[in-house]
DNA sequence: AGTAAAAATGACAGCGTTGTCAATAGTGCT
DNA sequence: AGCACTATTGACAACGCTGTCATTTTTACT
């Protein structure tokens, strides 16, 4: 039924070895016999077998995404777009969701390591912020590369994705100034995502940058939830200094925002705008639509993955790093300042 | 560096048979051996080799979910169900989006399962919808489990989950009807997927079984998105006979013909209910709720998985059929008919 | 204790590839 | 044609495990 490279071998009357030449491209075979094994090939429907290759070759040709997130838009984009890469280089993927608040989840990485032979792994927050668990599963013979948040690399341990969260939340707060705002509410996403703090960061620079005075009443302890959202909404409101602008550190906690303003009677943008940060799916699909920062996920993992396989061919560390800034998307949820 | 089960076998004194049978859980090993083995594993940190263990055992304990599916939450609800199970029987798990209407979508599969020697298939809509795919799939010795719309299974070719949409939409417009709703608008979501006619079905069943007549100006030919709803609630308020309700055949659309309401200033559920189907989370996100239908995807999933890997065990077929009807689930989005 | 049957263990040949290194064929010269 | 290279090809041993079947040990009886 299934075909191995014997007999591809047999019929094309070629050794093994040649048409395992072949099937990798490898250089120092005739153009004829290329032809020739590809022919047999295509009449056999020959298929490689992945198992044998990486047990002969001692090497896997896979990788695995390692994450802990639950926002679906967000993992289905890294998926997508590392499989993107996989398929052009011819590789398999491997997704592993798991708790990295476990305490061995070192030990359950390192096993699953060992047990596929895993080339690489793609990490995200907050696995790619954990210098502890980046060391340990350095001991390991594998490749990783880390996409994470800050404007430069912690170390040169991986090739890295720098996201510039910083300078696209000062983008973003200089908009919201830009519209006449100066009470300007913030929304944070917990103090245990990198991403919130260099969000965070960025929103109170460009309120320096503008001379406007930082009212911490004005920032709110929040999560990247659509609940946070609405409760951070809620207090913003009813504080003594009442924003006219709010900006949610993501979208999930702008579309919760949104929500509690419409329980409030506040209208959007008029009497408050509203900001968010990722421009997902849904960031299109509420009233109004937001005003967000648009961060090409499938893109970044596709360049991850690009890193990750260069790095694995390489013997010695090149561990090259790539940023990107997050851009403004004005939509309808901002809009002037109106001091009615 | 990795052990081996040379290794293991040296040290622990067994042959390394002895080894393989303890990890592999086989009967006919003393208990004190078991240990000895146990202990040594444990000590060595030793992870079988899964490319060896697949080539010599010429099967792969891997399964692979093929998709072609927008919808993020939904692969994601998926993925996490077959991972679930997967992770409880030892399997791995390949994901596999691909475009349904690809013209060697077959061979591409088929390429697939041939490379990495996959034990079974999960299939969702729309492939596992596409007879003469099946039928070009069936013809590999790979085990294949379906997730498919309608009340019974179109032939037993495989295992089947069946997911009763037309029970489902029957008790929403049902819901509708005992609101006191008479006119009651459909968005459909294609006739290319089985759920959405069977959604129809459903609708047109609930209105006859209330002596409702059936209004087909009052049903938009549409598909599963935002903007599909945006249009559709457009239309039917333009219809001279508006409808006072909208069954949306996905929450999606239902989001969108909330936000065309909005648009044109109708409150929501007073002057229109709006209802959905499938309970995404973006289904509690908006203003109002949304009232839905619940499917539990992970545990459809993690259910089909189980079969596939029971299926795979056998050497007869079983071909379990397994039926799930989604649960109304009433929410904000719609209210009791005020003829105002 | 002795015996037959059952249980536990082991030896060894694959599984379908790739890596290594040797062998052969082809090329450009003189 | 003959030589020294270089390009191409092939033989064969791994890779780390499981399947088969033979062997040894234990158990349950007489």
């Amino acid at each position: 039924m299934k075909a191995t490279i014997n007999d591809v071998a047999k019929q094309a009357q070629v050794s093994i070895k040649t048409v395992s030449r072949v099937m990798n491209n490898e250089p120092s075979v005739r153009q004829a016999t290329r032809d020739k094994v590809m022919e047999t090939v295509k009449a056999l429907n020959y298929q490689p077998n992945l198992a044998a290759r990486n047990l002969a070759g001692n090497k896997s040709y896979s990788i695995a995404y390692v994450y802990d997130n639950p926002n679906a838009y967000y993992v289905i984009d890294m998926q997508n777009g590392i499989l993107s890469e996989c398929k052009k280089q011819g590789y398999e993927l491997l997704i592993h969701p798991c708790n990295s608040k476990s305490d061995d989840i070192a030990e359950e990485i390192t096993n699953m390591v060992k047990r596929s032979r895993i080339t690489g792994l793609v990490l995200t927050p907050p696995f790619s912020e954990m210098p502890d668990f980046i060391k340990s599963i350095m001991a390991l013979e594998v490749n990783v590369v880390r996409i994470m948040s800050g404007d430069q690399a912690p170390d040169n341990l991986t090739p890295c994705i720098m996201i510039n969260d910083h300078a696209a939340a000062l983008s973003i707060t200089q908009h919201l100034i830009d519209l006449g705002h100066k009470q300007i509410g913030f929304i944070a996403g917990g103090a245990e995502h990198k991403s919130s703090i260099e969000r965070l960061r960025g929103y109170k620079q460009a309120l320096s940058d503008n001379q406007i005075e930082l009212d911490q009443t004005l920032i709110i302890d929040g999560e990247y939830s659509f609940e946070s959202g609405v409760e951070g909404a809620k207090k913003l409101m009813a504080n003594q200094r009442r924003p006219t602008a709010i900006f949610s550190c993501n979208d999930e906690i702008a579309a919760g925002a949104l929500f509690a303003a419409r329980l409030m009677g506040i209208n959007i943008p008029e009497q408050l705008s509203i900001a968010g940060f990722e421009n997902s799916p849904f960031s299109r699909q509420t009233w109004p639509k937001l005003t967000t920062a648009h961060q090409p996920n499938p893109q970044i993992a596709e360049q991850a993955t690009r890193l990750l396989i260069a790095q694995s061919r390489l013997k010695e560390n090149q561990n090259n790093i790539v940023h990107y800034t997050p851009e403004l998307v004005v939509r309808d949820s901002t809009g002037e300042f109106d001091s009615d």
